[in-house]
DNA sequence: TGCGTTTATTCAACAAATTGACTAGAGGCG
DNA sequence: CGCCTCTAGTCAATTTGTTGAATAAACGCA
């Protein structure tokens, strides 16, 4: 039931439809933990029963009519008691790429050295668009500004961490691809099962 | 079925019983992929099953018996084809703690700060772990002997990707901290819930 | 004029992960 | 002597997460 605490988060932010919050997450909150549309639909009907969450019917004209979520009381009481109670077990990271990676030697490099290649680009694109968030969040203030004046800095703390997780993305994967096409050359790009015992 | 892959990536090192995947993975996979014993025992017994693995009990007198999983040759081609395969979706991260910074601003900042300095511990302990692993790996040689020399270069890459995350984490702690710690004083260290509209 | 895409949500089935308890001998501490 | 922890695992129940498809109206473009 940890994902309606990122809900609530995201909610922080004002209301948003499950449509809303399955893609992006408005942006931010999914930076940090993404779930798919059904998890979505799933959970806010869940908090709605619970009354973390009222659903504003918004009839459209030209568009199906939505259903726009926002905090309750409650739900407000819910996120205090949450972000107060004892930190939760560490990250859980669930990376393919770095499983590839482990397993480079005795498999096809150029694959792993293309996994890696669009890891990166996808890095660069998610960087791109952190940054221009982080630009709007500032808008034309220094940071120090920012803090000053801002009403939230939740987001801006944890934006800046994806900027720094994506970063270090991009850097480490310079550094990979560099010494798997060293390797590539000397082995012939295929490593080898087993060295023939 | 993303766990075996995992798996198959620590028996690359070597025999390991489930017990020693429990704890660690051998220190090394664990960094980007994490699963409970439970998970791990059932996932050995459904590879054992489908071949992939063989087991070796070892008796032991003083300890119960242990079971010692290796890659079995279909193993091996099981996972050059993974390896192979077209790159699976994102990286999943889930980081309970940056929903709690998130929501920083409608809770209680003294809570969320201690929760960063625990992460930043965890982290800091964890980052010693890695360096010792890397001296272990380098043996005293510089990175460019040790690529040139070494018969696997996967680990080292993927402890790389490790040493760099945890490096950030510590560096983003300190600056959250920071900016938490002032935010706290000038609001009295509680965020309200809704500014009494 | 019709085909694909976007918005917005729901249903059903399945696979995977988490939690908690249970077995069992050994070693160590006070 | 009794208690706790460590090694090494198993079982069952429940909660989460994933996949695939269905519905439905409107937009755009060729």
């Amino acid at each position: 039931m940890a994902l309606r605490n990122a809900v609530m988060a995201a909610l922080l932010d004002g209301e948003a439809s499950g449509y809303d919050l399955a893609k992006g997450f408005d942006a931010s909150v999914a930076n940090f933990w993404m779930a798919t549309p059904q998890q979505l639909y799933r959970e806010l009907e869940r908090m709605e029963g619970e009354g973390l969450i009222t659903a504003r019917v918004v009839e459209q004209e030209r568009r199906p009519n939505k259903r726009l979520f926002s905090l309750t009381k409650a739900g407000m009481e819910a996120v205090r008691a949450y972000v107060a109670e004892p930190p939760g077990r560490p990250t859980t990271i669930r990376d393919e790429l770095l499983v590839k990676v482990q397993c480079a030697d005795v498999g096809d490099i150029a694959a792993v050295r293309a996994a890696i290649g669009e890891r990166m680009e996808w890095a660069t694109a998610k960087l791109a668009r952190y940054e221009r968030l982080r630009e709007h969040l500032l808008k034309g203030r220094t940071e120090d500004e920012y803090f000053a004046e801002a009403e939230r800095i939740g987001p801006y703390l944890t934006l800046m961490r994806g900027i720094a997780f994506e970063r270090e993305n991009i850097r480490w994967g310079e550094f990979a691809l560099r010494r798997l096409e060293r390797r590539a050359m000397t082995t012939g790009g295929q490593g080898r099962a087993t060295p023939e015992t």
